[in-house]
DNA sequence: ATGTATGCAAACAATTTGCACGACC
DNA sequence: GGTCGTGCAAATTGTTTGCATACAT
């Protein structure tokens, strides 16, 4: 939920190796913009007005490339297209998206958590795994309650409810 | 959450409600052939050995019927497409597919395990979640020891370890 | 220079769907 | 007989890729 965006290093490559071009600063400056969970298309519409001649191609390399120096994370779906968050924690985390609003927080890992026994049972040896949380957040939760119009202000797209 | 199927009433609609057919049958029969986990091209391909003249269209709507009665269970992916298996578990759980033979074994749901405080910080209500845990049985970690072939007898579609 | 990034458009692949016909109850 | 299931083939859709050109280093 926190936000440790920092704007303000545009000049170079935001992140990871590779040239640092108008559209990569760009799509990486989306990225940041959004204070919560975003689809591919919710950037590419997003980078459109810094640079509404980007074409979808470079947006799925940029997000390739962001995703491979984590600068990103994939954290989930929405009606079959995958989410990413900016996200600058280290060590090992998943993330919850609120269906709702798209709000993105921590959250430490459930497996982690359990201990390896519980999700190795039979002599398995898990090797990978992936953890996806969909829940609200407290402002769409308190907004469920009163059964009233959504007034987070998380500016990131809102997921269909029905998804959850 | 519970299930009225009767294995071994494949003389009627193995599972769910629906129409017992000829085709239907030949697909549960085919999932149920699978000791771990597959796709819907494995199980299309293996229901081809009863019906040869099933269409594809036919296998991703019993699979879709077979979901939804909890026949099968999706339990990942591999390559790109859905990965199920067969389960007649109830309650609650997860499973870890064998990234090697395809393999699975239940497992109890982390996120209980690990508390629901956990999965849920900063007043986020987690109300739906995905896990998905990969990694090799007992047979196939030996066999990685012992850097050779693979010789566990589960006869599920072998999976790309790259994958994992 | 030289190699990488971009744009465009075509390619892809898993899954879904419209439609007409045949089977189940 | 009416409804649901099937087969075929075409459509969908998110994402990837080939290729020629433009740009960063």
């Amino acid at each position: 939920m926190e936000r440790h965006v920092d704007i303000g290093d545009m000049t170079g490559a935001a992140y990871g190796p590779g040239r640092s071009t108008a559209q990569r600063r760009a799509v990486a400056a989306a990225a940041a913009s959004f204070a919560g969970a975003f689809s591919a298309d919710d950037l590419a519409e997003r980078v459109r007005g810094t640079d509404p001649e980007i074409s979808r191609a470079t947006v799925y390399r940029s997000i390739a490339a962001m995703t491979a120096s984590r600068y990103i994370t994939e954290v989930g779906e929405r009606e079959g297209s995958a989410l990413y968050t900016r996200c600058a924690e280290s060590g090992h985390h998943h993330h919850v998206v609120c269906t709702g609003c798209g709000a993105t927080a921590h959250t430490p890992c459930p497996i982690d958590v359990a201990g390896a026994a519980a999700a190795a049972p039979d002599g398995f040896v898990v090797t990978s795994h992936e953890v996806r949380l969909y829940g609200l957040c407290a402002a769409c939760s308190d907004v469920a309650r009163d059964a009233d119009g959504c007034s987070c202000d998380a500016d990131a797209a809102p997921t269909d409810p029905a998804t959850a």
